[in-house]
DNA sequence: GAATCAACTTGCGCGGCGTGCAAACTTGCA
DNA sequence: TGCAAGTTTGCACGCCGCGCAAGTTGATTC
């Protein structure tokens, strides 16, 4: 009993950090569809039968690099004051987490994985799952709140928009700014973000439609999500 | 030449809506996950080999039915006119779709698909692409006004949340109601996508129930706690 | 340290999946 | 009628996902 984190578990996080390793330089070597279970084993030098007691497929393996992302996001959000509207949390989450470390994981793999359906579905399970953890969250916040009776309806619409908003913002910022890194195109990250969940916080109000020539929704945006507080 | 449809292509339809029906059959008779392609394809009268020629999973095969509602969804969406709100087109197109005959098979398959991961999945991957279909007909819409500039970020911000808060409504629908299709239950039901479009439009203003006994969403939620019963 | 037990790994086997292929068979059309 | 194009089917193959039982490794107790 040496340390607060035995052998044991030190080994199960190697080897299953070794096995995301292995299946991601597989992915980038190979592309997805292109090799198996059995090569990703060899890779991480385990055997086939271990693989499948750490992950139940090549994809569930790959989208361990989303589900952690989506965890730390909802680390974010359950740091934040329970008082504060759960809108401004969400961006506040997101926000947190536009820095390169922490998204690059999540841009190669979408470069890798964009165009290719088998794959994304994983990914959709992960957004799936990651909702549900944000109504839990958003319900025990609420439910702090005495005598409150929590609207189911609210809180999953809430919960599936905000998740909606924030993957609309990775995809368009995907399609204009590919893997780049650099900080210019995470500043543009977080304005789509700040951009999504302000569209959200304004129903979807005036911003696009067609005759207001000027203001890209982007600057326009951002004041109205301000004042909603 | 004597149909508009040829022989082939009746042919293939039946052979098609075999294949769903007797994947129904098995998944109501043994549930989710105790049946194989060989037994639907024995059901259907067809071979192993052309079930796979059709659908390129059970999933798939059973997906069929949320991607038909879905669909119809959509085809209410584009009859709506241009230029309405994306948000009242959405909720009108919803509300179409709110009757027995559409619903019933829809309310089935969730209920016997409840609790299973595997098939949520391709359940998933169906409300996925009718968001990105969603994105096209919105954005012909926008692109039908001249000279607009389509703001990417505004569409599938907008698509994802309508998707997700008519999933909530069905959700919610589901979880209170469970397969009951009668008249009352359909009430509630259109009241949950109303309410959804409604908090979507609001930008989710009045938080939460609580205190507040303004609105559509509380006296719509408790009424259907008295009504399941 | 030796004994012990729980946790983890591994090889094996098995039924099922998904697909390329080539040989039948069906339909459309001249 | 006969040919061309489209469909179904059986076969074979590699891979998947998991149950099982036998090893191996790590922690605990004396």
């Amino acid at each position: 009993m040496p340390d607060l984190l035995s052998r044991r578990e030190l080994n199960k996080a190697a080897t299953r950090q070794a096995i995301t390793d292995a299946a991601l330089t597989l992915l980038r070597a190979k592309g997805p569809g292109n090799f198996t279970v059995e090569d990703i084993a060899a890779s991480a030098g385990i055997s086939r039968r271990t693989f499948f007691n750490y992950f139940s497929s090549i994809e569930a393996a790959l989208a361990s690099v989303t589900h952690g992302f989506l965890d730390s996001a909802l680390q974010q959000f359950r740091l934040r004051p329970a008082n504060e509207p759960v809108l401004e949390s969400a961006r506040a989450a997101l926000m947190q987490l536009a820095d390169p470390m922490t998204v690059a994981p999540l841009a190669e793999l979408f470069t890798l994985t964009q165009e290719n359906a088998v794959l994304s579905r994983s990914e959709l399970e992960a957004w799936d799952h990651c909702t549900e953890e944000i109504i839990s969250a958003a319900r025990e916040r609420f439910a702090g709140t005495p005598g409150a009776v929590v609207d189911e309806l609210y809180l999953r619409a809430l919960a599936g928009s905000v998740i909606s908003c924030g993957k609309a913002a990775m995809d368009v910022w995907f399609a204009q700014c590919g893997a780049d890194l650099s900080p210019a195109s995470l500043v543009v990250l977080r304005q789509l973000l700040i951009d999504a969940m302000g569209h959200l916080g304004s129903g979807f109000g005036s911003p696009v439609p067609a005759a207001s020539p000027s203001a890209t929704s982007t600057t326009a945006t951002t004041h109205l999500n301000k004042e909603r507080l």
